[in-house]
This record gives C-alpha cells, structure tokens and sequence, in this order.
RNA sequence: GCUGGGUUCGUAUAACGGUUAGUACUCAAGAUUCUCAAUCUUGCAAUAGGAGUUCGAUUCUCCUACCCAGUACCA
C-alpha cells in the first residue's frame, strides 16, 4: 500500500505539472532478487491506472532498449550496471569518493569493538584515518590493491564538519551536520554494482528527473543525496518525503503481518512470497481499483475541501505536495471499506450485474442480466462489496434449507401464521396482501415477518413485496407450505 | 545511545494569530419502515505537558514527554 501511495503521488504531480512519470527498477542488490516482483509491480500499477510514461515497452515489460518513447533505457538498473562506475570514478579524482579497501570481517570486527564499549561504530572522517583505503595508503599499494583484490568499494568521503542546508517540499527547511553522518559505500567491485545512493542520483540526473517523492524513511539519507549532487555539480530535483503508512492499532510502520492479523488487505494484489505464503490483496477482496486509490490519495493528503470522493482526473486536478500532512498516517480499515461502499453505489446497475453474473453462474442459478440488474438495484445499498450481494439477496434465488431459530421463535406463532396463510392465499400479490392485512387491521408487522421468515429462513431482508415480486406467488404459497411441515409452532 | 522527523476527537483530517475548534469514518440515540440494511436527525469525543512572544495562541519560539525513521558492501 505504501509504495503504491508513493507512486500514486508522484504520477499525480507529474501529470498535474505535464511532466513524465516514469518507471525505474531499482535492483541493484543482486541477494535480494525476488522473483515475480518485478511484475507485481507493474500489474499493480496497471490495475491502479497508474500508467507510466516511460519505463514500459510496448509489450508492458521494463524497457530494454531506447526508443522514443523510452530515450533512457534500459529501465533496470542491473542492466545499467555499466554506466555507474565511470560516476564512481569521477567522484575519487575529485576527492569526493574514495577507495576502501576493508573486509566485510574487518568491519564487523570494528563494528562489534565499538559496541563492547557502548559505542557505535561510524566509518567516517575520524576512523577513516585508521583504515585501509586510498587516504591512508601509498598510491603505489592502492595501484596494486585496486588491481589484485575484488572486493574493494569505493565510498563517499563525507566532509568533517558542514552544515548541510536542506530544503524538502513538505518538511521545509531542514540542517543536518555532515559529522553526524557516514561514509557510504557507493559502488562494489564484488558485483560491479552500484548502492541506491550513487544509482539513484545518476539514474535520476541521466533521466533528468525534476521531482523526487518518496518515503519518509528515505529522509536521513537526503543530506548524502544533497552532497552527491554538489559534488557532481549536477542540478538537483525537488525532494518531498511522505510520511508513513502506521498500522492501524499499536505503533509502528504498516507490516504485511498486520493485514493478516487483523484481517484486511497490506497489498493492491495478492502476492505470493517466494516462500509460498500468500497475502490477500485489495483487488481479490472486491475493492475497486478507482476505490483504492481514492482511500489511498487521502491517506496523508487532503485537498482542503470537504470532498472526499475523487476520480484519477479530480486528483490531479486537486492534488499539491502543500496539503500532505507531516506526521504518520494510521490507516483505518472500516474507512476503506467506506470508500468501496460510496464507489460500489457509484457503478451503474447493469455494470454490478455483470460483475455479479459470474459467481450467480457458479451456485447453478438460472436467471437472466435483466433480472439480475433489478435485484442489483434492489441490493446494492446495502452492500460493501459485489461478493456480499449472494448472502444478502440468495433468497430470490432458492428456497431457505432451515430457519434462524431465535427469528423462528419470534415470528412463526399460531395466530401469526393463520393470518399470514389466509393473506397469502387470498390475494394475488404483495400489494393486494396488504390491503388484505390492513383491511381487517392485523398486525401489519407480524404476519410480514411470519411470511418473511417462511420466504428467506430469517427475520431479516428485503420487503415482502421486492421478494415476492421476483419469486412469484406460486413459489412464495409454496415457500409457506414448507415452513408450516418443517416449523414447530 | 546518536541523528533527523513528528504530535488536533478512537481514526483520517480542517482551522496557514482572533471560530461555540469544523468535516468524514466508527460508536450511541431517535425518526422512518413489515424486519434488517439503507436513509435522515441528534449526540459522544481532541489541540501531549510546561514556559515564553503577543491585546490574543491549535497556529510562532524554547524545554520536557511520547511516537516514528535512520544508524548495512538493503532499498
């Protein structure tokens, strides 16, 4: 949900401002491959109508090669992995980057010696002196380490002491000091591969990307992206940081566990885990997909109006970084669930019935789309989802197997179901039935319900006179004579 | 721990120094009805705490508390 919120606000303010949203994969952590992803995003999106400008071949699959309409490709990063490291070099002839030389283990080792000392260990300007790289190194050793090992990085070397000035669309002016912050690694030799850092600036300055949108997890790491421009002497994009998607009760950031535990859906599609679990998703619930993205936009934007219901065209029209909130969106599932209620009474009769008509076809029931579609009038305000209508409107369908027993003892009394057979019997429809009742000034309540519960098996439903309209007179008697074998008054 | 960010009814949010602090979801009550649902009406419910600036602070500043994120050769 987070990163389709996240994609969903930059399509917006690139097709608010004319521009090109385009779509990048980001895979440059070649152990955190996943199989299948790379197309659940893309059907996410498409099923959003979220369509990318850019990104995209004409078969739907990432862009491998340049065309006019993709002039950037390829779209992967792994697959621009030879475009990075020229960027890395540029930055060590510079000195902005420069090569480290320390083992994984050596790190490690570092890392655990601090913490026994209750510290935390940071490669940066002071411990970077006591290191192996190209600082600290005769260039003659860097030659040849450089040459023989395969397993050295290149890292940004972070300034001692600078207030970094920063200004974001949403949190505004925010400083950080750079001896607060790291040395990161920006490029492998192990794998020749790039970190997000260094692929994310170049990707973004190749694609002459104008606004950058993410999350706000991303917004410590924006004085390092501040730093990398200025050492590259490239014009840098707008940055805004969106606050969180929060689980809806407790603390903390939204978790696929979460969905599952408190039953609603953490994905726009179901996903299946490379370890074979599966999470729901928001399309196989019954959401509608303009619903999700309607309940998804006002999940820490809001337009200033009391509007709440806004088609793909309205959000762009409305949509501005100025009203997205700063703090933490918790989200809450029965509003979901509101949103594809208002949407649901939204779509026309005949486009439900449709939508309807397959599981109708399932459970063996013989009827016609007209039909259907007046039923569908009939029931859709009282419905959530299209897969509610079959448990609310069954009953025009077949006959009830049993009756609620708490209705049963309520409803079907000897006096009540005298005067509902004589009503029943002696007029030809609901209308007729009840004049009949009123005329001789029975319990109006009464006998409906006694019928109500011979008709549908319960004390609740739709109005005697819509059920009996669509089952007929002769299967309503029928429907009652049953009742009257089976019940024990 | 450190660094950064955040804090208005239970939830999402409005009020960009002056309001009886509004709206929606949820919940409760009433109306309506042959029941239920829907609908309509009404109601419950909030500025984290403390200083300061100001004629006046939800709004500006500082402190405290709490929450979140980051702190990887992950994104």
């Amino acid at each position: 949900m987070g990163g389709v919120r996240t994609a969903l606000y930059n399509y917006l303010i690139a097709k608010k401002n004319g521009g090109d949203f385009i779509l990048r994969i980001e895979d440059t952590d070649s152990h955190r491959f996943v199989p299948g992803a790379e197309e659940y995003i893309i059907e996410s999106l498409r099923w959003c109508g979220i369509v990318p400008d850019e990104g995209l071949d004409e078969n739907g699959r990432v862009a491998e090669k340049a065309d006019e309409r993709n002039p950037h490709a390829p779209y992967r990063q792994s697959q621009r992995r030879g475009i990075y490291r020229k960027y890395a070099e540029q930055l060590v002839a510079g000195g902005y980057a420069y090569y480290a030389f320390d083992t994984a283990e050596e790190l490690e080792k570092q890392r655990a010696a601090a913490e026994g000392a209750g510290q935390t260990f940071i490669y940066n300007a002071l411990t970077r002196r006591s290191l192996r790289n190209s600082l600290t190194l005769a260039p003659a050793e860097v030659e040849r380490l450089l040459a023989e090992r395969t397993d050295w990085t290149v890292r940004f070397r972070m300034p001692e002491d600078e207030l970094v000035q920063m200004d974001d669309e949403i949190r505004g002016h925010i400083e950080v000091n750079t001896s607060t912050l790291d040395d990161k690694v920006l490029w492998k030799r192990a794998d020749e591969l790039p970190t997000y850092h260094l692929a994310n600036i170049v990707d973004d300055h190749l694609m002459e990307i104008t606004d950058v949108i993410r999350g706000e997890e991303w917004l410590p790491s924006l004085p390092l992206h501040f730093l990398l421009y200025r050492a590259f002497g490239w014009e840098r994009p707008r940055f805004a940081h969106l606050p969180l998607l929060l689980k809806p009760v407790g603390n903390g950031k939204l978790s696929k566990r979460d969905g599952d535990k408190m039953g609603f859906p953490v994905f726009p599609l179901q996903w299946t885990a490379p370890d074979g679990q599966v999470s729901r998703g928001y399309r196989e619930d019954g959401y509608f997909p303009d619903a999700f993205v309607n309940l998804l936009a006002m999940l820490g934007w809001n337009p200033g109006t009391e509007q709440e219901i806004f088609s793909m065209d309205e959000l762009i029209q409305a949509f501005s970084l100025e009203k997205v909130g700063k703090a933490g969106a918790k989200f809450n599932p029965e509003k979901a669930k509101w949103f594809n209620r208002e949407y649901l009474r939204m779509h026309s009769d005949a486009s439900l019935a449709a939508l309807w008509m397959p599981e109708l076809k399932d459970k063996g029931v013989e009827t016609d789309e007209n039909t259907v579609r007046e039923i569908v009038a009939l029931i859709k305000e009282r419905a959530t989802f299209v897969s509610d209508f079959w448990e609310i409107a069954w009953y025009l369908f077949k006959a009830p197997e049993n009756y609620t027993e708490k209705d049963a003892a309520k409803f079907w009394k000897a006096e009540n179901v005298t005067m509902a057979r004589e009503a029943l019997a002696s007029t030809g429809s609901a209308e007729e039935m009840e004049d009949y009742i009123r005329a001789r000034e029975w319990p109006m309540g009464k006998v409906m319900n006694c019928i109500r519960l011979a008709l549908t098996g319960s004390g609740s439903g739709l109005g005697i006179a819509d059920i009996m309209r669509f089952i007929g007179r002769e299967e309503a008697l029928r429907r009652f004579h049953r009742a009257e074998e089976r019940l024990i008054i």
